[in-house]
DNA sequence: CGCCATTGACTGACTTGTCAATCAGATTAT
DNA sequence: ATAATCTGATTGACAAGTCAGTCAATGGCG
Protein backbone atom coordinates (compact mmCIF):
# COMPACT_ATOMS: atom_id res chain seq x y z
CA UNK A 1 0.00 0.00 0.00
CA UNK A 2 1.42 3.52 -0.74
CA UNK A 3 2.55 5.28 2.64
CA UNK A 4 -0.48 8.04 4.23
CA UNK A 5 1.27 11.98 4.14
CA UNK A 6 2.07 11.62 7.94
CA UNK A 7 4.30 8.39 7.30
CA UNK A 8 6.35 10.59 4.54
CA UNK A 9 6.89 13.18 6.50
CA UNK A 10 7.97 11.27 9.51
CA UNK A 11 10.58 9.95 7.26
CA UNK A 12 11.61 12.79 5.88
CA UNK A 13 12.29 14.30 9.51
CA UNK A 14 14.71 10.83 10.06
CA UNK A 15 18.17 10.39 9.38
CA UNK A 16 18.97 10.86 5.79
CA UNK A 17 21.04 7.43 6.02
CA UNK A 18 18.00 5.19 4.67
CA UNK A 19 14.25 6.96 3.43
CA UNK A 20 11.27 4.95 2.01
CA UNK A 21 11.01 4.96 -1.86
CA UNK A 22 8.76 8.30 -1.87
CA UNK A 23 10.16 10.28 -0.20
CA UNK A 24 13.55 9.64 -1.84
CA UNK A 25 12.54 10.25 -5.13
CA UNK A 26 11.03 13.81 -4.00
CA UNK A 27 14.01 14.70 -2.55
CA UNK A 28 16.08 13.49 -5.91
CA UNK A 29 13.53 15.99 -8.10
CA UNK A 30 13.77 19.09 -6.07
CA UNK A 31 17.88 18.15 -5.81
CA UNK A 32 17.69 18.23 -9.74
CA UNK A 33 15.28 21.56 -9.85
CA UNK A 34 17.98 22.96 -7.56
CA UNK A 35 20.66 21.51 -9.95
CA UNK A 36 19.34 22.93 -13.26
CA UNK A 37 18.95 26.34 -11.54
CA UNK A 38 22.23 26.51 -10.26
CA UNK A 39 24.04 24.75 -12.98
CA UNK A 40 22.09 24.98 -16.41
CA UNK A 41 20.70 22.41 -18.31
CA UNK A 42 24.13 20.71 -19.62
CA UNK A 43 26.28 21.16 -16.45
CA UNK A 44 23.44 19.00 -14.83
CA UNK A 45 24.79 15.81 -14.07
CA UNK A 46 23.99 12.52 -11.93
CA UNK A 47 26.71 13.11 -9.78
CA UNK A 48 26.18 17.39 -9.17
CA UNK A 49 22.25 15.84 -8.79
CA UNK A 50 23.73 13.31 -6.01
CA UNK A 51 26.11 15.96 -3.91
CA UNK A 52 22.95 17.91 -3.70
CA UNK A 53 20.71 15.44 -2.15
CA UNK A 54 23.95 14.29 0.04
CA UNK A 55 23.98 10.72 -1.68
CA UNK A 56 25.88 9.17 -3.90
CA UNK A 57 25.24 8.71 -7.85
CA UNK A 58 24.64 5.73 -7.90
CA UNK A 59 21.25 5.53 -5.90
CA UNK A 60 20.50 7.91 -8.43
CA UNK A 61 20.02 5.68 -10.86
CA UNK A 62 18.25 2.85 -8.22
CA UNK A 63 15.43 5.44 -8.29
CA UNK A 64 15.43 6.84 -11.49
CA UNK A 65 17.15 4.20 -13.90
CA UNK A 66 18.31 6.81 -16.84
CA UNK A 67 19.08 10.58 -16.29
CA UNK A 68 16.58 10.87 -19.23
CA UNK A 69 13.41 9.57 -16.95
CA UNK A 70 14.77 11.69 -13.88
CA UNK A 71 14.85 14.97 -15.94
CA UNK A 72 11.23 13.77 -17.66
CA UNK A 73 9.48 12.83 -14.14
CA UNK A 74 11.12 16.28 -12.66
CA UNK A 75 9.32 18.27 -15.30
CA UNK A 76 6.47 16.24 -14.78
CA UNK A 77 6.10 17.41 -11.35
CA UNK A 78 6.78 20.71 -12.18
CA UNK A 79 3.84 20.71 -14.72
CA UNK A 80 1.75 18.84 -12.05
CA UNK A 81 2.64 21.37 -9.49
CA UNK A 82 2.03 24.44 -12.00
CA UNK A 83 -1.40 23.22 -12.68
CA UNK A 84 -2.46 21.99 -9.10
CA UNK A 85 -1.59 25.74 -8.33
CA UNK A 86 -3.47 28.01 -10.34
CA UNK A 87 -5.96 25.12 -10.69
CA UNK A 88 -6.93 25.32 -6.76
CA UNK A 89 -6.83 29.06 -6.70
CA UNK A 90 -9.38 29.26 -9.66
CA UNK A 91 -11.61 27.21 -7.57
CA UNK A 92 -11.15 28.61 -4.52
CA UNK A 93 -11.93 32.45 -6.41
CA UNK A 94 -15.84 33.43 -6.94
CA UNK A 95 -17.43 32.87 -9.88
CA UNK A 96 -17.31 36.25 -11.49
CA UNK A 97 -14.88 36.30 -14.65
CA UNK A 98 -12.75 39.62 -13.25
CA UNK A 99 -11.98 37.83 -9.54
CA UNK A 100 -10.96 34.68 -11.07
CA UNK A 101 -8.58 36.56 -13.89
CA UNK A 102 -6.97 38.09 -11.06
CA UNK A 103 -7.18 35.09 -8.73
CA UNK A 104 -5.39 33.45 -11.95
CA UNK A 105 -2.97 35.73 -12.00
CA UNK A 106 -1.67 36.14 -8.87
CA UNK A 107 -1.52 32.38 -8.63
CA UNK A 108 0.75 32.46 -11.61
CA UNK A 109 3.23 34.76 -9.11
CA UNK A 110 3.05 32.67 -5.52
CA UNK A 111 5.79 32.40 -4.04
CA UNK A 112 5.94 28.73 -3.86
CA UNK A 113 5.92 28.99 -7.85
CA UNK A 114 7.97 31.68 -8.44
CA UNK A 115 11.18 30.42 -6.31
CA UNK A 116 14.44 31.06 -7.86
CA UNK A 117 14.84 27.28 -7.99
CA UNK A 118 11.87 27.07 -9.74
CA UNK A 119 12.38 29.94 -12.62
CA UNK A 120 16.08 28.54 -13.08
CA UNK A 121 14.64 25.13 -13.52
CA UNK A 122 11.53 26.05 -15.92
CA UNK A 123 14.39 28.34 -18.31
CA UNK A 124 16.75 25.26 -18.51
CA UNK A 125 13.94 22.96 -19.97
CA UNK A 126 12.83 25.74 -22.15
CA UNK A 127 16.05 25.83 -23.79
CA UNK A 128 16.09 22.30 -24.20
CA UNK A 129 12.34 21.54 -25.20
CA UNK A 130 12.43 23.40 -28.43
CA UNK A 131 15.17 20.37 -30.05
CA UNK A 132 13.37 17.59 -27.69
CA UNK A 133 9.89 16.63 -28.82
CA UNK A 134 9.65 14.49 -25.33
CA UNK A 135 9.96 17.60 -23.35
CA UNK A 136 7.34 19.59 -25.36
CA UNK A 137 4.72 16.50 -25.06
CA UNK A 138 5.50 16.52 -21.08
CA UNK A 139 4.17 20.19 -20.70
CA UNK A 140 1.90 20.58 -23.62
CA UNK A 141 -1.35 19.26 -22.64
CA UNK A 142 -1.74 21.40 -19.89
CA UNK A 143 -0.44 24.03 -21.20
CA UNK A 144 -2.84 24.03 -23.31
CA UNK A 145 -5.30 23.76 -20.20
CA UNK A 146 -4.32 26.82 -19.31
CA UNK A 147 -4.82 28.98 -22.49
CA UNK A 148 -8.45 27.43 -22.81
CA UNK A 149 -9.38 28.47 -19.05
CA UNK A 150 -8.03 31.95 -19.80
CA UNK A 151 -9.39 32.18 -23.32
CA UNK A 152 -13.34 31.52 -21.60
CA UNK A 153 -12.57 33.96 -18.92
CA UNK A 154 -11.90 37.01 -21.28
CA UNK A 155 -14.92 35.68 -23.20
CA UNK A 156 -17.06 36.07 -20.51
CA UNK A 157 -15.33 39.65 -19.17
CA UNK A 158 -15.89 40.59 -23.04
CA UNK A 159 -19.48 40.38 -23.29
CA UNK A 160 -19.45 41.81 -19.79
CA UNK A 161 -17.87 44.29 -20.76
CA UNK A 162 -18.95 44.81 -24.57
CA UNK A 163 -15.32 45.30 -24.98
CA UNK A 164 -14.14 45.79 -29.06
CA UNK A 165 -11.20 43.19 -28.50
CA UNK A 166 -10.85 39.78 -29.81
CA UNK A 167 -10.70 38.21 -26.43
CA UNK A 168 -8.18 35.41 -28.10
CA UNK A 169 -6.17 37.82 -28.92
CA UNK A 170 -6.74 39.34 -25.34
CA UNK A 171 -6.25 36.04 -23.84
CA UNK A 172 -2.77 35.13 -25.77
CA UNK A 173 -1.50 38.81 -24.57
CA UNK A 174 -2.01 38.17 -21.30
CA UNK A 175 -0.32 35.00 -21.22
CA UNK A 176 2.45 36.46 -22.97
CA UNK A 177 2.77 39.27 -20.59
CA UNK A 178 2.95 36.59 -17.83
CA UNK A 179 5.67 34.59 -19.20
CA UNK A 180 7.51 37.76 -20.56
CA UNK A 181 8.03 39.13 -16.62
CA UNK A 182 9.02 35.58 -15.80
CA UNK A 183 11.53 35.59 -17.74
CA UNK A 184 12.47 39.33 -17.19
CA UNK A 185 12.75 38.14 -13.28
CA UNK A 186 15.26 35.27 -14.59
CA UNK A 187 17.20 36.15 -17.32
CA UNK A 188 17.58 39.68 -17.10
CA UNK A 189 21.25 41.36 -15.06
CA UNK A 190 18.86 43.38 -12.60
CA UNK A 191 15.93 42.31 -12.68
CA UNK A 192 12.63 43.97 -10.58
CA UNK A 193 10.53 42.86 -8.03
CA UNK A 194 7.96 40.21 -8.43
CA UNK A 195 5.57 42.70 -7.03
CA UNK A 196 6.60 45.52 -10.26
CA UNK A 197 6.05 42.06 -12.30
CA UNK A 198 2.60 41.96 -10.93
CA UNK A 199 1.81 45.61 -11.63
CA UNK A 200 3.37 45.09 -15.18
CA UNK A 201 0.39 42.27 -15.51
CA UNK A 202 -2.33 44.22 -13.69
CA UNK A 203 -2.13 46.98 -16.12
CA UNK A 204 -2.40 44.67 -18.97
CA UNK A 205 -5.68 43.56 -17.49
CA UNK A 206 -6.60 47.37 -17.73
CA UNK A 207 -6.00 48.27 -21.11
CA UNK A 208 -7.81 44.78 -22.09
CA UNK A 209 -10.89 45.50 -20.12
CA UNK A 210 -10.73 49.13 -18.35
CA UNK A 211 -14.08 48.40 -17.05
CA UNK A 212 -12.95 45.95 -14.62
CA UNK A 213 -9.43 46.60 -13.48
CA UNK A 214 -7.64 49.54 -12.91
CA UNK B 1 45.50 44.16 -46.06
CA UNK B 2 42.30 43.22 -45.03
CA UNK B 3 39.98 41.10 -47.69
CA UNK B 4 37.66 43.47 -49.91
CA UNK B 5 33.86 42.37 -49.59
CA UNK B 6 34.37 41.25 -53.35
CA UNK B 7 36.85 39.27 -52.79
CA UNK B 8 35.00 37.40 -49.36
CA UNK B 9 32.22 36.71 -51.77
CA UNK B 10 34.55 35.43 -54.76
CA UNK B 11 35.95 33.16 -51.81
CA UNK B 12 32.49 31.93 -50.61
CA UNK B 13 31.72 30.60 -53.88
CA UNK B 14 35.00 28.72 -54.47
CA UNK B 15 35.33 25.28 -53.61
CA UNK B 16 35.04 24.29 -49.81
CA UNK B 17 38.15 22.67 -49.81
CA UNK B 18 40.03 25.57 -48.34
CA UNK B 19 38.85 28.86 -46.85
CA UNK B 20 40.23 32.37 -46.26
CA UNK B 21 40.35 33.26 -42.16
CA UNK B 22 37.06 35.24 -42.40
CA UNK B 23 34.98 33.26 -44.47
CA UNK B 24 35.59 30.22 -42.78
CA UNK B 25 34.73 31.61 -39.21
CA UNK B 26 31.21 33.35 -40.22
CA UNK B 27 30.44 29.79 -41.79
CA UNK B 28 31.75 27.46 -38.71
CA UNK B 29 29.63 30.34 -36.74
CA UNK B 30 26.22 29.58 -39.10
CA UNK B 31 27.19 25.91 -38.44
CA UNK B 32 26.98 26.27 -34.60
CA UNK B 33 23.34 28.46 -34.87
CA UNK B 34 22.16 25.34 -36.86
CA UNK B 35 23.38 23.09 -34.45
CA UNK B 36 22.08 24.94 -31.14
CA UNK B 37 18.68 24.80 -32.84
CA UNK B 38 18.61 21.62 -34.29
CA UNK B 39 20.19 19.72 -31.04
CA UNK B 40 19.39 21.91 -28.26
CA UNK B 41 22.87 23.45 -26.23
CA UNK B 42 23.38 20.30 -24.32
CA UNK B 43 23.94 18.15 -26.89
CA UNK B 44 26.11 20.55 -29.42
CA UNK B 45 29.21 19.25 -30.05
CA UNK B 46 32.19 20.04 -31.83
CA UNK B 47 32.15 17.18 -33.79
CA UNK B 48 28.60 17.88 -34.68
CA UNK B 49 29.14 21.50 -35.32
CA UNK B 50 31.93 20.61 -37.88
CA UNK B 51 30.09 17.77 -39.31
CA UNK B 52 27.37 20.69 -39.85
CA UNK B 53 29.91 22.75 -41.78
CA UNK B 54 30.99 19.83 -43.40
CA UNK B 55 34.88 19.49 -42.16
CA UNK B 56 37.19 18.00 -39.62
CA UNK B 57 36.28 18.89 -35.88
CA UNK B 58 40.00 19.84 -35.36
CA UNK B 59 39.48 22.90 -37.76
CA UNK B 60 37.05 24.24 -35.42
CA UNK B 61 39.20 24.45 -32.47
CA UNK B 62 41.84 26.07 -35.12
CA UNK B 63 40.11 28.74 -35.83
CA UNK B 64 38.03 29.20 -32.38
CA UNK B 65 40.95 27.81 -30.16
CA UNK B 66 38.15 26.48 -27.51
CA UNK B 67 34.60 25.39 -27.25
CA UNK B 68 33.66 28.07 -25.33
CA UNK B 69 35.35 30.77 -27.25
CA UNK B 70 33.38 29.37 -30.59
CA UNK B 71 29.56 29.78 -28.30
CA UNK B 72 30.61 33.16 -27.10
CA UNK B 73 31.39 34.36 -30.63
CA UNK B 74 28.33 32.96 -32.01
CA UNK B 75 26.38 34.79 -29.65
CA UNK B 76 27.79 37.84 -30.12
CA UNK B 77 27.67 37.70 -33.81
CA UNK B 78 23.42 37.03 -33.33
CA UNK B 79 23.23 39.98 -30.96
CA UNK B 80 25.38 42.27 -33.03
CA UNK B 81 23.07 41.05 -35.58
CA UNK B 82 19.46 41.76 -33.74
CA UNK B 83 21.03 45.35 -32.96
CA UNK B 84 22.14 45.61 -36.34
CA UNK B 85 18.56 44.95 -37.82
CA UNK B 86 16.70 47.29 -35.57
CA UNK B 87 18.87 50.12 -35.51
CA UNK B 88 18.64 49.96 -39.46
CA UNK B 89 14.84 50.08 -39.84
CA UNK B 90 14.89 52.74 -37.03
CA UNK B 91 17.00 54.77 -39.05
CA UNK B 92 15.01 54.25 -41.90
CA UNK B 93 11.59 55.08 -40.69
CA UNK B 94 10.45 59.22 -40.32
CA UNK B 95 10.84 60.55 -37.33
CA UNK B 96 7.35 60.23 -36.23
CA UNK B 97 6.96 58.02 -32.95
CA UNK B 98 4.31 56.09 -34.27
CA UNK B 99 6.07 55.34 -37.29
CA UNK B 100 8.83 54.35 -35.42
CA UNK B 101 7.46 52.49 -32.73
CA UNK B 102 6.00 50.46 -36.46
CA UNK B 103 9.50 50.35 -37.64
CA UNK B 104 10.70 48.89 -34.36
CA UNK B 105 8.05 45.92 -34.01
CA UNK B 106 8.39 45.32 -38.29
CA UNK B 107 11.68 44.56 -38.13
CA UNK B 108 11.65 41.99 -34.93
CA UNK B 109 9.39 39.84 -36.90
CA UNK B 110 11.68 40.44 -40.05
CA UNK B 111 12.44 37.29 -41.54
CA UNK B 112 15.88 37.55 -41.48
CA UNK B 113 16.00 37.65 -38.00
CA UNK B 114 13.09 34.93 -37.33
CA UNK B 115 14.41 32.30 -39.07
CA UNK B 116 14.01 28.63 -37.87
CA UNK B 117 17.87 28.51 -36.53
CA UNK B 118 18.15 32.02 -35.26
CA UNK B 119 14.84 31.51 -33.22
CA UNK B 120 15.81 28.21 -31.61
CA UNK B 121 19.41 29.09 -31.11
CA UNK B 122 18.08 32.31 -29.03
CA UNK B 123 15.96 29.65 -27.06
CA UNK B 124 19.05 27.62 -26.79
CA UNK B 125 20.79 30.53 -25.32
CA UNK B 126 18.49 32.01 -23.39
CA UNK B 127 17.90 28.35 -21.20
CA UNK B 128 21.82 28.18 -20.20
CA UNK B 129 22.20 32.09 -19.19
CA UNK B 130 20.79 32.10 -16.24
CA UNK B 131 23.12 30.41 -15.34
CA UNK B 132 26.00 31.32 -17.20
CA UNK B 133 26.74 35.33 -16.34
CA UNK B 134 29.42 35.33 -19.41
CA UNK B 135 25.86 34.99 -21.76
CA UNK B 136 24.43 37.71 -19.91
CA UNK B 137 27.03 39.85 -20.50
CA UNK B 138 27.21 39.37 -24.37
CA UNK B 139 24.30 41.30 -24.54
CA UNK B 140 23.11 42.32 -21.94
CA UNK B 141 24.02 45.88 -23.08
CA UNK B 142 22.74 45.76 -26.35
CA UNK B 143 19.06 44.37 -24.62
CA UNK B 144 19.54 47.82 -22.66
CA UNK B 145 19.85 50.22 -25.22
CA UNK B 146 16.50 48.47 -26.90
CA UNK B 147 14.50 48.69 -23.95
CA UNK B 148 15.77 52.34 -23.55
CA UNK B 149 14.79 53.25 -27.12
CA UNK B 150 11.40 51.41 -26.92
CA UNK B 151 10.83 53.79 -23.67
CA UNK B 152 11.94 56.61 -25.74
CA UNK B 153 9.70 56.59 -28.14
CA UNK B 154 6.78 55.06 -25.97
CA UNK B 155 7.05 58.70 -23.64
CA UNK B 156 6.70 60.35 -26.65
CA UNK B 157 3.59 58.80 -28.01
CA UNK B 158 2.19 59.18 -24.20
CA UNK B 159 3.13 62.93 -24.40
CA UNK B 160 1.27 63.55 -27.93
CA UNK B 161 -1.24 61.47 -27.36
CA UNK B 162 -1.91 61.94 -23.64
CA UNK B 163 -2.37 58.80 -22.55
CA UNK B 164 -2.86 57.99 -18.96
CA UNK B 165 -0.33 55.01 -19.10
CA UNK B 166 3.17 55.00 -17.69
CA UNK B 167 5.30 54.98 -20.74
CA UNK B 168 7.87 53.35 -18.65
CA UNK B 169 5.32 50.28 -18.15
CA UNK B 170 3.93 50.35 -21.59
CA UNK B 171 7.84 49.74 -23.25
CA UNK B 172 7.61 46.75 -21.00
CA UNK B 173 4.31 45.05 -21.85
CA UNK B 174 5.34 45.99 -25.60
CA UNK B 175 8.90 44.37 -24.77
CA UNK B 176 7.81 41.26 -23.19
CA UNK B 177 4.49 40.54 -25.77
CA UNK B 178 7.37 40.52 -28.37
CA UNK B 179 9.32 38.30 -27.02
CA UNK B 180 6.28 36.20 -26.03
CA UNK B 181 5.08 35.65 -29.22
CA UNK B 182 8.57 34.78 -30.10
CA UNK B 183 8.73 31.91 -27.36
CA UNK B 184 5.17 30.88 -28.88
CA UNK B 185 6.37 30.74 -32.40
CA UNK B 186 9.93 28.33 -30.50
CA UNK B 187 8.23 26.15 -28.24
CA UNK B 188 4.50 25.66 -29.26
CA UNK B 189 3.29 22.34 -30.57
CA UNK B 190 1.44 23.78 -33.66
CA UNK B 191 2.67 27.86 -33.59
CA UNK B 192 0.48 30.29 -35.10
CA UNK B 193 1.94 32.27 -38.14
CA UNK B 194 4.83 35.06 -37.81
CA UNK B 195 1.40 37.35 -39.84
CA UNK B 196 -0.58 36.04 -36.37
CA UNK B 197 2.55 37.09 -34.04
CA UNK B 198 2.76 40.66 -35.58
CA UNK B 199 -1.19 41.22 -35.19
CA UNK B 200 -1.29 40.29 -31.76
CA UNK B 201 1.77 43.07 -31.20
CA UNK B 202 0.10 45.70 -32.90
CA UNK B 203 -3.37 44.94 -30.97
CA UNK B 204 -0.96 45.49 -27.47
CA UNK B 205 -0.10 48.71 -29.39
CA UNK B 206 -3.35 49.76 -30.29
CA UNK B 207 -4.51 48.92 -26.84
CA UNK B 208 -1.77 51.19 -24.95
CA UNK B 209 -1.89 54.16 -27.69
CA UNK B 210 -5.59 53.54 -29.26
CA UNK B 211 -5.11 57.04 -31.21
CA UNK B 212 -2.11 56.31 -32.59
CA UNK B 213 -2.62 52.54 -33.68
CA UNK B 214 -5.74 50.81 -34.64
C1' DC C 1 17.52 -14.16 8.38
C1' DG C 2 15.89 -11.63 4.41
C1' DC C 3 14.89 -7.55 2.06
C1' DC C 4 15.84 -3.42 0.24
C1' DA C 5 18.43 0.90 0.27
C1' DT C 6 23.07 2.37 -0.33
C1' DT C 7 27.86 2.72 -1.59
C1' DG C 8 31.81 3.28 -4.47
C1' DA C 9 34.82 1.19 -7.66
C1' DC C 10 34.66 0.14 -12.42
C1' DT C 11 33.59 0.28 -17.55
C1' DG C 12 32.70 1.98 -21.99
C1' DA C 13 31.37 5.64 -24.66
C1' DC C 14 31.90 10.24 -25.72
C1' DT C 15 34.10 14.92 -25.85
C1' DT C 16 37.41 18.48 -25.71
C1' DG C 17 41.80 19.75 -26.89
C1' DT C 18 46.79 18.66 -28.89
C1' DC C 19 49.78 17.87 -32.51
C1' DA C 20 52.48 16.09 -36.26
C1' DA C 21 51.77 15.25 -41.00
C1' DT C 22 49.53 16.65 -45.26
C1' DC C 23 47.80 19.42 -48.80
C1' DA C 24 46.32 23.51 -51.70
C1' DG C 25 47.44 27.64 -53.43
C1' DA C 26 50.31 31.78 -53.78
C1' DT C 27 54.99 33.53 -54.26
C1' DT C 28 59.48 33.38 -55.77
C1' DA C 29 63.39 31.64 -58.27
C1' DT C 30 65.28 29.53 -62.44
C1' DA D 1 56.64 29.06 -68.37
C1' DT D 2 58.03 25.75 -65.04
C1' DA D 3 59.89 24.27 -60.86
C1' DA D 4 61.01 25.11 -56.08
C1' DT D 5 59.52 27.13 -51.87
C1' DC D 6 56.69 28.97 -48.51
C1' DT D 7 52.47 29.88 -45.89
C1' DG D 8 48.58 28.66 -43.74
C1' DA D 9 44.41 25.76 -43.87
C1' DT D 10 43.13 21.00 -43.07
C1' DT D 11 43.15 16.34 -41.42
C1' DG D 12 43.07 12.45 -38.37
C1' DA D 13 45.20 9.96 -34.78
C1' DC D 14 45.83 10.43 -30.03
C1' DA D 15 45.77 11.95 -24.96
C1' DA D 16 43.17 13.22 -21.05
C1' DG D 17 39.19 13.84 -18.78
C1' DT D 18 34.18 13.36 -17.88
C1' DC D 19 29.96 11.11 -17.45
C1' DA D 20 26.11 7.67 -17.60
C1' DG D 21 25.30 3.34 -16.36
C1' DT D 22 26.72 -1.49 -14.04
C1' DC D 23 27.47 -4.31 -10.26
C1' DA D 24 29.26 -6.74 -6.36
C1' DA D 25 29.65 -5.82 -1.60
C1' DT D 26 27.83 -3.51 2.57
C1' DG D 27 24.58 -2.03 5.90
C1' DG D 28 20.43 -1.03 8.30
C1' DC D 29 15.89 -2.55 9.66
C1' DG D 30 11.94 -5.42 10.46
Amino acid sequence: MPPEPATVLAEANRSPRTQSREVRRQQLIEATISTLAARGFARTTLTEVAKTAGISHGLVLFHFETKEKLLTETLTFMTEEYHQNWQAALAAAPADPAAQLLALIKADFASAITTPARLGAWCAFWGEAQSRPIYQEACGEKDAAYIRQLEVICEELVRQGGYGVDAIIAARILRVVIEGTWLDMMTMQNPYAPTEALRTVMSTAALCFPKHFR
